[in-house]
DNA sequence: AACAAAATGTGTCATTCTGACACAATGGTA
DNA sequence: TACCATTGTGTCAGAATGACACATTTTGTT
């Protein structure tokens, strides 16, 4: 009996999504990871499509829910379809047993299609919640995350690849950071995403070249050192940068 | 009687791919179209997936059918979900029609969520053939194209706004041109993706900076001035440069 | 046969951009 | 008060870029 299984009549088969959703917090690079109930082991937050919304609609949906926040900066970045995706490291048959009800096993037993998104927060603003399947969710540091649960950590790393790639097009220090920040913060996630250190000199000329920085008249107190400036981005420059890209190698 | 309906044994439900297939010809970008039996539009080649296939591999057995090749170089570049896409232009309708049998009708009654791909190719090497709905399957000018069925006239777009944004790390010049090419043969293939003029000199220079190109002792007769040198490309070190991407503004 | 027209092949030059590095200023800590 | 890690600003040589000059080759014209 299909019909009483909620999810049949709710979500279009075969197809997915999942969000690598990045943060960034004391110079690290985060994403936020859901740990499944039964296997323990961990994933990313995704979801099912409804028959009235695109998939960015149901993105925003699922992020809404797992993070509380309504307007997120959000991707697709590729679909992930190999016919036996859901078959690695053996999750799909855990899921399974979930399932008390067998016309919800039978809809986990489908073969999905999947589309990554990926989304830029801050992660300050962020309050994680599980979903009906997970019993925990939380930042975890992009160092220490281990093995996924399905092909999770594959579309983890083409995230992020993808991340870098588009880096000079993407609004990543306006998404990632608080409204005011310091160059040296800024600097830290350019160097976290991309990989690598960055002179600082040079990257202080860079910014400053793209005109798309406000310097404040405050200064960030409570560090040991000398107190950085204060900067928020000038945010008619900063979209127009972004249409044309952040010229130059990074 | 569902079964009945071969496209519904045969393919996942509610799953579509559509692909943009450039070619390069006479100084023009290329697409390959196809005219629908009966509303006369034309659209992009597509199709559906099997139970067995990813959506490469799908995309793959889609273009051996309309171009005879096998080898081609393709990208995913986005997925085109809006709940109506199907709807605009008032196509579906019509391929309603189309199926005298009414489980055929359903299989195109229902919404679909459709993967774009984009493939480059070698125009010479291409035999067009239409599918089962449409009765031609022929290049045009990317100027020339109108109105195109359903969203597809989007998703051509959309195609080339990435092709464009990842022209550096994209093998153009390898996929489009013949194994032969002369000096302005490769530049117009950039000129015409980027769709503005590039200097001669300048272009020459950089090319060869990236010593991904072998010149030929050979030049190419029949043109009505000066000879220009044939060149083909130095496979290892073009591989290379596409990781990297060719450096520099364009 | 000489020459004009059109396109190709190569080089020059000023400007800008990049990468590497020097040095002064700041503010908490010993 | 001296120390020291960190921030703020500047310098400089080499590379890359954009704009352009000039010679070469081929066809077609006078």
């Amino acid at each position: 009996m299909q019909h009483i299984n909620p999810f049949n009549n709710l979500f279009l088969k075969h197809i997915s999504l999942d969000c690598v959703v990045f943060g960034f917090h004391e110079t690290q690079l985060k994403v936020l990871l859901l740990r499944m109930k039964n296997t323990g082991q961990w994933g990313l937050p995704g979801g099912f499509v409804q028959d009235h919304e695109s998939m960015e609609v149901s993105a925003r949906r699922v992020l809404k829910e797992r993070t509380g926040l309504d307007d997120i900066f959000l991707t697709q970045f590729h679909v992930f379809s190999d016919p036996h995706r859901t078959k690695t490291n053996f999750t799909v048959p855990d899921f399974m047993e979930l399932g008390q009800d067998p016309s919800i096993t039978s809809w986990f037993d489908q073969r999905f299609i999947s589309v990554g998104f990926y989304a830029l927060v801050e992660y300050s603003k962020v309050q994680p919640s599980p979903d009906s399947l997970s019993d925990k969710c939380e930042w975890m540091d992009l160092d220490e995350i281990g093995e996924l649960m399905m092909d999770h950590r594959q579309i983890l790393n083409k995230a992020l690849e993808t991340l870098r790639l588009q880096l000079v097009f993407q609004p990543v220090g306006y998404s990632l950071l608080p409204e005011k920040f310091t160059m040296p913060e800024l600097q830290r996630l350019y160097e976290t995403i991309l990989g690598k250190e960055l002179d600082r000199r040079n990257f202080q000329r860079k910014m400053s070249a793209y005109n798309i920085l406000i310097k404040l008249d405050e200064v960030k107190p409570g560090g040991p050192h000398k107190a950085p400036a204060l900067y928020k981005f000038n945010l008619t420059n900063y979209q127009k940068a972004m249409n044309e890209g952040l010229g130059g190698r990074w």
